[in-house]
DNA sequence: ATAATAGTCTACTGTTATTGTCAAGTATTG
DNA sequence: CAATACTTGACAATAACAGTAGACTATTAT
């Protein structure tokens, strides 16, 4: 349950190759595609995401590719997956378009939803780019 | 993102329900759709998981219905989704079928999803269904 | 006994979201 | 001006979700 669709995972990953890189100058997407795996028409759609909410920035032309617009630090995991997904929303009464819910008023288990939505949106806020980079050098260590 | 299916809520629900009335007996799964507007063979399939994991016992014939098979207090959210979806798993990488990424060795993302998720698991094992039904007395208040 | 009540089980179907792919086009640099 | 790289939108396959249907079994009250 509570499955993050590959979309997070991916543009999260995306992120932390950039941020890897990001005084090396842009990273090219087909490069980022290779260290994952992924497809470069698939990435591309995420990417276009990251950089509609300025994220990231892309550079066009022969030395070009995408870096961070931001330092590592200032972008937490949080804001990365609402720029790809959307805010959390457990439950539909939640969301944005919430209808069709008519015991709102009075509903325990709303209340539940939005209170374990705001702990994983707590969560994720407070981890930024600059915290996994450190966490993967104590990895390799 | 991260939603959770109208099984897990559903399911919640019922439970809420069985527990408002487990001291009057059991209650009708006819009663149970009635009271929250879903049908009645879809909630079968979820009572039947909820009773395969004895949360919930049955009783057949005139009179009988579904009853919790233990205490709210003993019945937290965190049982009662597990048994409906399985357990947390943001990432198929953390799934029961874990397969795929090859590179689960220093993975730092699979580690933030990790955390993540028993983070999740942690709050919704330390509610259980007597929280709800004093939070709804409150709420009633 | 038997009729009425109530749960059990399995298979099936429509819908939606996910997870991509493809192709044609635009912008930038050397 | 050619090579490189990003941009955009349409489209398709797949899987998960959400829900329905029907035939069956067990229990109780009369």
């Amino acid at each position: 349950m509570l499955r993050l669709s590959t979309k997070g995972q991916y543009g999260v990953r995306a992120m932390f190759e950039l941020a890897k890189n990001y005084e090396k100058g842009p990273l090219t997407i087909k490069e980022i595609a290779a260290r994952q795996g992924v497809s470069i028409s698939y990435l591309e759609q995420l990417l276009n995401k990251l950089r509609k909410s300025k994220l990231i920035k892309s550079q066009k032309g022969p030395g070009g590719g995408y870096v961070i617009n931001k330092k590592p630090e200032e972008i937490s995991v949080g804001l990365i997956l609402s720029s790809l997904e959307g805010p959390v929303a457990i439950a539909q009464c939640l969301g944005p378009s919430a209808k069709g819910c008519k015991r709102v008023e009075g509903c325990v288990t709303r209340l539940l939803w939005k209170s374990l939505g705001e702990k994983i949106e707590d969560f994720l806020d407070t981890i930024n780019l600059n915290d996994l980079l450190k966490e993967e050098t104590k990895l390799l260590r």
